[in-house]
RNA sequence: GGGGGCGUAGUUCAGUUGGUUAGAACGCCGGCCUGUCACGCCGGAGGUCGCGGGUUCGAGUCCCGUCGCUCCCGCCA
């Protein structure tokens, strides 16, 4: 005997005359002091439940006592509806359950907030994650999720890979992200790091024979929270052996495709469209450029090396974008004010009111040529970012983003996915001045690139890849290094001591001198990816019991102080804090 | 570490230029009601205006600080 036999959305008028048990929660009653109506709600929708004291009359006074959210059982006939009856926004709307037999299996306190509010606090929400669950969003979302996941393990099963478990507790690495530390009782003083990713253990499956991985792994970062980031999260991981750039792109973009069929969606067509690291930077001024609308960036740097305005002729790199729309000055200001947030000292712009008349406080320094190649059209504005050539692409990258957006450029209904490829491999660290990888320390360099000066690995390429949908990056992946010397020699590049290599990653060294195919594979963000499916803003929306961005989590309250004595036994001493009373 | 936004009943919000007892809707509690479906009707309870300080005859409103949430920059191999 089950808790129920249907589900409450599931019922039709072909299941008339049957009679049901059903089970859920207390959606809304309706008491009309004789009749009572109590929609029964699970995650398949809701179902209505007369209840006539003339037929049951326990039931009806059990229905009496029904509060929002109680657990109901309830046993009784499905009925038509009469036809001034029907409910047309209900799919169960055209029957009804008369109910025999009433059971409350649980009851329930009022609650914190109403399932159906909108705009709920989400401190509050995640709080009572439990009730918020019971939301249809919420509902949608987990199942979508689901879908998602399911599909891209099928995908990766037919296409021969194999779920292999790597470590969440390993060695940690001062390079990249922080780490997650955990103390170990056993050796007091020593900490292991929770994975920021299986990519060496997912090499060492390569050197081991499993020519193909995959996981769907989680992995931790301690870096500050937004929209798009908590400290733990999932990717789907995978490597192949003997694998070149086409076999890593084509496995991402059947997952990627199983996914939206998965859901019913229109896929995306393949082959995406691939766009080179240079051009994305010179051209949107982001490595994840948002591709569904223009706006482009244009350079101006040859004309104005002369120019009489000294802002332009110093600087080593002049870019503009052409907004269409004639801003106002209120508004030229709001934007200035955003472009020194992003870094830049100032904005210079040439507006053009729809009637013709040009407002730039720059015009006058400009020379003919200048304001022939400057000539807005009516109704538009030249937004100009002068200095030297990365801030200026930032900074003019970040406009084209806020602005597109408020001028409503975006299509939503557009979804764009491209690759960016041919990634420098090295990128100069800006404080240190000292050379550092760009993604990581074991993407392969180009064919051709594999010899450089290491004081100068400006030049050189990486094969590394990028995932990019409407301007968020999905994941990256690259072909990895499998030769010993050549991954030596890019620690060295990065300021490594061959000691110090030795002692970090002296198992990678080891592993890859042992017969190490050529291999390569990718990361994509799981939760990224999923809640760009379902239309999320943020990835809390699709994470069952998310962090807030301080890092708490307002549900069990974590973290928390440790007694002493357990820090103790860990070997661990928690420095005083300043005793920030709470509220 | 830095910048922006928000914080008023359980919830979502309103609250004028600083002015008497801080309101509404939903929810909650009590009562009535046999075809409702966001049921309806009558009545009721419920507030340290995040917290602390200041200005003022008077502060939800102005100022300073602080806490929390949120978005962004830095950071995220």
């Amino acid at each position: 005997m089950s808790w129920r036999d249907f589900y409450c959305g599931d019922l039709r008028p072909a299941h008339i005359g049957k009679r049901v048990t059903v089970a859920g929660w207390a959606d809304t009653r309706r008491d009309h002091g004789g009749l009572v109506f109590v929609d029964l709600r699970d995650h398949t929708g809701k179902l209505q439940l007369v209840v006539n004291p003339e037929r049951a009359a326990d039931a009806a006074k059990a229905a009496r006592d029904i509060r929002n959210e109680f657990v109901l059982q309830a046993e009784g006939e499905v009925v038509a509806r009469a036809s001034e009856a029907v409910n047309p926004n209900l799919p169960t709307g055209e029957v009804e359950i008369q109910v025999d037999r009433l059971t409350v299996l649980s009851r329930s306190t009022p609650l914190p907030f109403q399932l159906d509010e909108e705009n709920v606090d989400e401190t509050l929400r995640l709080k009572y994650r439990w009730l918020d669950l019971r939301r249809d969003k919420m509902q949608h979302n987990f199942r979508l999720s689901h879908t998602v996941i399911a599909a891209i393990r099928r995908t990766m099963d037919a296409l021969g890979f194999v779920d292999v478990w790597t470590p969440s507790m390993t060695r940690g690495t001062p390079e990249g992200a922080r780490d997650f530390l955990v103390p170990v009782r056993l050796q007091p003083g020593k900490f292991f790091a929770l994975a920021q990713s299986p990519q060496i253990f997912k090499q060492l499956c390569m050197v081991g024979g499993i020519d193909r991985y995959y996981q769907i792994a989680t992995c931790w970062r301690d870096e500050d929270l937004r929209a798009d980031r908590q400290f733990e999260f999932r990717q789907l991981d995978f490597e192949l052996a003997f694998a070149e750039r086409e076999d890593v792109l084509d496995v991402m973009e059947s997952a990627v495709v199983a996914s939206f069929e998965a859901l019913g969606r229109a896929a995306p067509p393949r082959p995406f469209p691939r766009l080179l690291f240079d051009d994305a930077m010179a051209r949107f001024g982001s490595d994840k450029p948002d591709l569904r609308f223009g706006v482009e960036i244009q350079d101006a740097t040859a004309l104005t090396r002369e120019s009489e305005f000294g802002v332009f002729k110093n600087a080593a790199s002049v870019r503009y974008i052409v907004a269409p729309k004639a801003f106002s000055r209120a508004e030229l200001a709001r934007l200035e004010e955003l472009a020194k947030e992003w870094g830049a000292k100032g904005l210079a712009y040439i507006v053009a009111d729809p009637d013709g008349e040009v407002r730039s406080p720059i015009t006058k320094f400009l020379s003919a040529t200048e304001l022939a190649a400057f000539a807005a059209a009516p109704g538009s504005t030249l937004l100009f970012g002068a200095g030297d050539e990365a801030a200026v692409l930032r900074v003019l990258g970040l406009l084209r983003l806020h602005v597109s957006r408020e001028l409503g450029l975006v299509d939503p209904d557009l979804d764009t996915f491209h690759w960016v490829l041919d990634f420098p491999l090295f990128e100069q660290d800006e404080e240190t001045g000292g050379w550092t990888f760009m993604h990581h320390a074991f993407t392969a360099p180009m064919a051709g690139h594999e010899h450089w000066d290491e004081s100068d690995p400006s030049a050189v390429r990486g094969q590394h890849y990028d995932l990019v949908w409407n301007g968020t990056e999905l994941g990256s992946g690259s072909i990895r290094i499998h030769d010993v010397e050549l991954q030596q020699r890019v620690f060295r590049t990065i300021g490594l001591t061959d000691e110090e290599a030795d002692s970090k990653f002296g198992y990678l060294l080891e592993a890859l001198a042992m017969g190490a195919p050529p291999h390569g594979g990718f990361a994509m963000g799981i939760e990224r990816f999923v809640a760009l499916m379902a239309g999320e803003p943020d990835i809390r929306q699709v994470i069952a019991f998310p962090k807030v961005s301080s890092g708490s989590d307002p549900l069990t309250g974590a973290p928390t102080p440790m007694p002493q004595a357990v820090l103790k036994e860990l070997g661990v001493q928690a420095l005083p804090q300043e005793d920030s009373s709470r509220a």
